[in-house]
DNA sequence: GGATCTAAATTTAGACTCTATATTAATCAC
DNA sequence: GTGATTAATATAGAGTCTAAATTTAGATCC
């Protein structure tokens, strides 16, 4: 048998030098050819070439000649990056909120929408509310589904690395399996699902806490904790999408299970009120305790709800301590609806962490608030695009 | 400023392609020139060119033109990987042994060394007793400094990605940033430090339980429990060089501290003889209770013998539970000198794991015995060659 | 032994992308 | 306008690849 010979020519070596030039201007302002020049160690022909090439595909645009360093010679051309040559989504499905982020390609935001669901219950109507809520994210920037070049998308379930969600339960999987597929049915673009604690981290690395940090824990606390891990830059995923589980937790002493900040203080408090012999200021309050109630009277001074926030400190340190010990983060971000309030927690949580560890991760909470799932799926899709940016096709509006 | 231009022609794409067709005949047998087209998708021409590179580079060697398929035509050039074009070494500094494993491209041992040591008091002394078993291995396969292309080094203490050792105690800093770099003053070749549980997760999945799985766990359970984390065929570190540290244990109920599977048998076997209520057959042994001691009595029937290995395999189930379930390996592979007297726990341990999680990982107890950390070695050690093939200079015997 | 067949090696031509250098163009200062 | 300066453009040349034509080494058949 005669083997023919390989076919198409591979330009491999103008995608690698166009990937490059298209990377240091997709983080950089705007840079003329011999800024290009220093920055990549290509020539200036080189440059040049791949700079039309990126401009006859729309991901570069030329402004006028300029000069940005000196104030002789002949100007130089001048490129950008253009970010506004496709546009991508983040989706938070939360259980009681949908959040859709739009952003351009700098990862700006364009167009935020959101819906509360109180009770949803099949997955069509769970799928009809995202699409709703994507549908006037888009309408209200005026973006049409030819723009956007993927969505990421972040749901409160384990998710492998090829955006497969895996899980036990056959309602779920059967919503879950046919979101992306359906989405991407509506709109044509790409649907990448991720875990929600995941995306939290991406998003935290990106534009929270932890910029700069490679090694990343995002410690989501409101009603359950969750957890995204991420090491060295690359977010964990285990075999079947159950890295960060916190199941372990009622293996943990003084812990015991997954509720989180929020519930923990609820729940104590409305025991606190429930004893007649406890006196609190949580009595006073109409209907039934909230997390914020423990928090504001903690605030003002209540011998009992500051009773309460120390037990919740001490626990949140036991969680924090068990993440930080097995995998070693640099920082953990504590994320979620409790967020702000948790900031009041700190001291005494890093003081109960010293006792556990004596190389302690820094403790920090989230400034991102409910964004912090919904920015770390754009940032999820932008990693999407980047990834693939040569191979997409751009249509203008 | 006139910007000077790039000066050096990289031959990236013959590079790329030397990677590729030397990745191609790393892992195969004697190739032929149409069966390297074939796998490689490049045109008999270039497939040519860089077998002749890679030949004169030495790490490839061309056999006499054969046929294997067919018995027809022109007989084809024949190429094979150059398993001898140089050697590995795979070290383990244990707390009481140093075994140093010599191997060839392909990873087969060539030699073996070993030395147990004592008491060891000066960082000097130790080196001196690594060096003295490097050369006793290299001499007893004839394999010169020069041949040796790195070394990996497996040691007890927190590693990060640079190879750097990273721990508070003073004299161990000392010993250990002292060892790499006097190696390679003696010898030549460099050193690739790397905590021992990783390197044993790098030689589970190389050579042990853990072929073609991506998501690993290898849990040294001898004296103490270390743990080696693999995700997506990815060693962890952390941010310190900390990741699988397993301090976390004493904040999990049934645990209480690191101890590991000999230790707490050999406590618990001479706790029971100290009692003089209790009746067991260890009584009757000389000497101090061993681990050993007490799973060979259990494996005549001894019922207190039978009490705490039943203790040790509910211990044990906890310790993986929490990595299976926060880590979500698919395997997670027992390894250390109890190994393969743990393989009769393994049952029990399921049993437990079981009622920890519903998706619990396999577990598995290593085939490597005690060569678990210097295999991995060998196996980090060949990673560095392969990243560097093509700038490494190769000399021959 | 020589013709014939096959599969692979070798040769040759041509395309593409890069570097390096020479030439041209645009702007400012005087 | 002239010269200095800087960058763009044009040109030449070196490498590396693909693709197609040609040659070669062995097996088979008569």
């Amino acid at each position: 048998m005669t083997v023919t010979q390989a076919t198409a020519t591979p330009p491999l070596l103008r995608r690698v030098n166009a990937g490059k030039l298209l990377g240091v201007l997709s983080n950089a302002g705007v840079m003329t050819g011999t800024g290009l020049i220093q920055a990549t160690g290509l020539t200036r022909a080189t440059v040049h070439a791949v700079c039309n090439d990126l401009i006859s595909m729309g991901w570069v645009v030329e402004l006028d000649p300029g000069r940005d360093d000196t104030a002789v010679g002949r100007p130089s051309r001048r490129f950008e990056f253009n970010s506004r040559a496709g546009y991508v989504l983040g989706i938070d499905i939360g259980d009681a909120k949908t959040t859709v982020l739009l952003a351009d390609l700098r990862g700006e935001t364009v167009a935020k929408a959101g819906r509360s669901v109180s009770d949803v219950k099949t997955p069509g109507e769970r799928t009809d509310i995202v699409h709703e809520t994507i549908v006037e994210a888009l309408a209200s920037a005026g973006v049409c589904d030819p723009q956007v070049l993927a969505a990421g998308v972040g749901v409160a379930a384990p998710v492998d690395r090829d955006g497969n969600i895996l899980v036990d339960d056959e309602f779920w999987r059967r919503f879950d399996a046919g979101l992306a597929k359906r989405l991407t049915e509506l709109h044509g673009w790409p649907v990448l699902l991720e875990n929600d604690a995941n995306l939290a981290a991406l998003g935290e690395q990106w534009r929270g806490e932890g910029r700069d940090v490679d090694d990343l824990a995002v410690l989501l606390a409101g009603e359950r904790f969750g957890s995204g891990l991420m090491d060295s830059g690359r977010l964990l995923h285990g075999s079947r999408g159950g890295a960060g589980e916190m199941v372990y937790l009622k293996l943990v002493e003084g812990v015991g299970d997954t509720h989180g900040i929020a519930r923990i203080a609820r729940d104590q408090g409305a025991a606190a009120v429930a004893d007649p012999a406890v006196d609190t200021i949580l009595r006073t309050l109409d209907g039934p305790i909230t997390a914020e109630q423990v928090f504001t009277a903690a605030g003002s001074g209540d011998e009992v709800a500051l009773g309460i926030l120390q037990h919740v400190a001490g626990r949140t340190a036991r969680v924090v301590a068990t993440l930080g010990i097995l995998f070693n983060p640099e920082l953990v971000v504590l994320g979620g609806a409790v967020a702000q309030a948790a900031k009041a927690l700190l001291p005494d949580i890093e003081r109960h962490l010293a006792t556990f560890t004596s190389t302690p991760p820094r403790v920090a909470v989230s400034s991102l608030g409910d964004a912090i799932v919904s920015v770390g799926a754009v940032r999820h899709a932008l990693n999407y695009v980047e990834q693939h940016a040569l191979d997409l096709n751009l249509k203008p509006a």
